[in-house]
DNA sequence: AATTTATGTCAATAGTGCTGACATAAATCC
DNA sequence: GGATTTATGTCAGCACTATTGACATAAATT
């Protein structure tokens, strides 16, 4: 069966449902979740000027400092081209500090200087508390599942517009 | 105590753990998870000459037909300028029509053409695999807990790294 | 001495987002 | 019916993040 208006026009209106993609309520709230986890550092670091990849670049070096620029390209997934205007600025800042490596000269060891440090605590504290708080909150019975985890992630007011989804509206 | 290099060069050659930042394993695992998870559709979309934002914007349109564009700006929290150059190639690649609205005519009706139905399940298939698949692998016990099913979320090959983070460097 | 490796830089391009300004048509308010 | 508001669209300029390709330097390795 089809609806008229498909026929006519050669639209659909029938929304997708689990019926089509059986992950499709997980693959939303996959989306929803992660934005609302990264908004958090987002509003700190547009304060300072700095992006998410100044945020990435800045949590892996405090995560494994002295690691060399190839290793960070390699855990980041991008350029060298990308990362260095990156990693310039978080220098200028005084975030990080290249120190030349001691068993291969070629090297550039990164370290977090302490300002570096208090600043990605200061961007990582909003995360953990919204990923803690959401694998406290629970969901249906006593254990969390996955689903209501990336439920518990969303904030709350945002969380409303998950029920009106996969509706027609015409 | 502070190491030496710490207090000679202004640098900080511990890293953050658990101790610093509770979560700091499950923020980790949400970056690789939703780096990899997008990556799917990612490739898809690269040959289509498309990005996530048509991604996202389809998928929407598809999940709600006969959504309005302000429905859509809501959604997606993105300007109405951000949303038009997405919008606008999609509807010139056949996948998106507008119909103007029969109460509100100054309302554009927005529906998935056909083409547009299979796009959004062509991407959605991956993600939906990927999230299943993570659901059912598990973990330590019999039960996914959360990071359990964020660390199924990473490509395999990918999981090494996590072992390797949060260790000095130097 | 030749080659490879680690890093850096310059230039051009793409995708996605923003703000501000302005325009049009349709709905609504008084 | 005229004024205002609403839904949408478009133009221009800017910012951030990413890409590829080309080239350079210094240090390690062969």
């Amino acid at each position: 069966m089809e609806a008229d208006a498909s026929a006519i026009s050669g639209i659909v209106v029938e929304p997708i449902t689990d019926a089509d993609i059986p992950q499709i309520s997980n693959i939303e709230l996959m989306f929803f979740a992660y934005r609302d986890f990264t908004a958090d550092a987002d509003r700190i670091l547009a304060r300072l000027g700095f992006g998410r990849a100044h945020h990435r670049a800045l949590y892996f070096v405090n995560r494994k400092p002295g690691m060399t620029v190839a290793d960070l390209i390699s855990i980041l997934a991008i350029t060298k081209q990308s990362l260095s205007r990156v990693l310039r600025q978080l220098i200028e800042a005084g975030h990080i500090r290249q120190l030349e490596g001691q068993e291969d000269r070629r090297q550039r060891r990164l370290f977090p200087t302490r300002s570096g440090r208090e600043l990605i605590l200061e961007l990582s504290w909003p995360q953990s508390r919204r990923i803690d708080a959401a694998l406290r909150e629970g969901g249906q019975g006593d254990d969390v599942t996955v689903a209501d985890f990336m439920r518990n992630m969303i904030n709350p007011q945002e969380r409303a517009v998950l029920g009106n989804l996969s509706t027609r509206q015409d």
